[in-house]
DNA sequence: GAAATACCCTGTGGGC
DNA sequence: TGCCCACAGGGTATTT
């Protein structure tokens, strides 16, 4: 779910409140998420200044003015919200249907999944409090010297930023020989590029018009650069959508969610191609124990 | 050693 | 109506 762009427009949502604010606690509701939390997180961000927000691959990383930096999964149903600590009766009505509406100062009830609470004063002074929400629990966080945030190890593996100009086709087609898997996995794999997942393969793969059946290895120097190309249209757009969803997300609600993206072929079994060209409806097939959509008159 | 599969987890929706 | 099961999927561990 959240894959690059997403977690992309979570970083530019988040970055306007974070940066320059100031860490005050960390409530853990829970010990772990998919693994231990960092259980000395409250002590080492307590009184740390947020210097910076970026984005590897899907990682969300928070670096603070103490040389520690936060790196954060969002897995596949982590979500991150920012709200006052005092609600208004328009924020509660929009986000919190459990809070208590009725009381003179309505203070946030903690909705299930809220298993991390960052509680930060923000640089006009205000309280506000950053919610890491995560219904599956598959999402992640470790708190690590900000030197060595590069070196970790759900980061040094990571292939280049598939924006980047490292993501070339001179680079792919030398990743992609004498690879014996599909185009689908290598494409899903971090290691080949960073931040795609099972939703964007399928579309990036629809919109180069090769098949995800097809074996890395065979794919002639024309498809590579298709591919190369259309990732990065694909992913562009997708951080377009979001943003200028976000803002209109923003300003009826006071927090940050996903955005609801029309795809070309994801979850389109048995509808129609959206090839003007082509009659064919969207299939879906199972690969590695991920479905796959694709048109398999316009995909070879 | 590479590639495929199992697993973690919870909410949802279809079938009976 | 209610129960059961399949399914969604990122990344790691385990198996092939």
């Amino acid at each position: 779910m959240p894959e690059l762009p997403e977690v992309e427009t979570v970083c530019q949502g988040i970055k306007p409140a974070l940066v320059g604010s100031k860490f005050l606690d960390v409530i853990l509701n829970r010990s772990n998420l998919r693994w231990p939390l960092p259980s000395d997180m409250p002590k080492r961000l307590k009184f740390s200044l947020v210097k910076k927000v970026s984005r590897r691959g899907k990682y969300i990383l928070i670096e603070m003015d103490n040389l520690n930096t936060l790196i954060i999964h969002l897995g596949m149903t982590g979500r991150i919200i920012i709200i006052k600590d005092e609600l208004s009766q328009e924020d509660v009505g929009a986000f919190y249907h459990n809070t208590a509406r009725n009381s003179k100062t309505l203070t946030k009830v903690w909705e299930k999944h809220d298993h991390v609470v960052f509680k930060f004063v923000n640089m006009k002074g205000k309280e506000q409090n950053l919610i890491y929400n995560d219904t599956r629990r598959f999402g992640a966080m470790d708190l690590v010297k900000s030197e060595a945030v590069l070196s970790h190890k759900w980061l040094r593996n990571l292939g280049p930023e598939p924006l980047s100009s490292e993501f070339s086709l001179k680079y792919l087609e030398k990743r992609l020989t004498r690879k014996k898997n599909t185009i689908k996995s290598a494409l899903m794999s971090q290691e080949v590029v960073a931040g795609i997942g099972n939703i964007y393969a399928s579309e990036i793969l629809w919109k180069s018009r090769v098949s995800p059946l097809r074996l890395s290895d065979t794919l002639r120097r024309i498809e590579i650069n298709r591919i190369i190309k259309e990732t990065k249209n694909v992913l562009n757009n997708a951080i377009l959508k979001g943003g200028s969803s976000l803002k209109d997300f923003r300003n009826t609600s006071g927090g940050i969610g996903y955005f609801q993206m029309h795809f070309s072929v994801y979850d389109r079994e048995k509808e129609s191609c959206k090839n003007k060209k082509c009659s064919n409806k969207i299939q879906r097939i199972i690969q590695s124990g991920r479905s796959s959509f694709f048109c398999n008159n316009c995909q070879h």
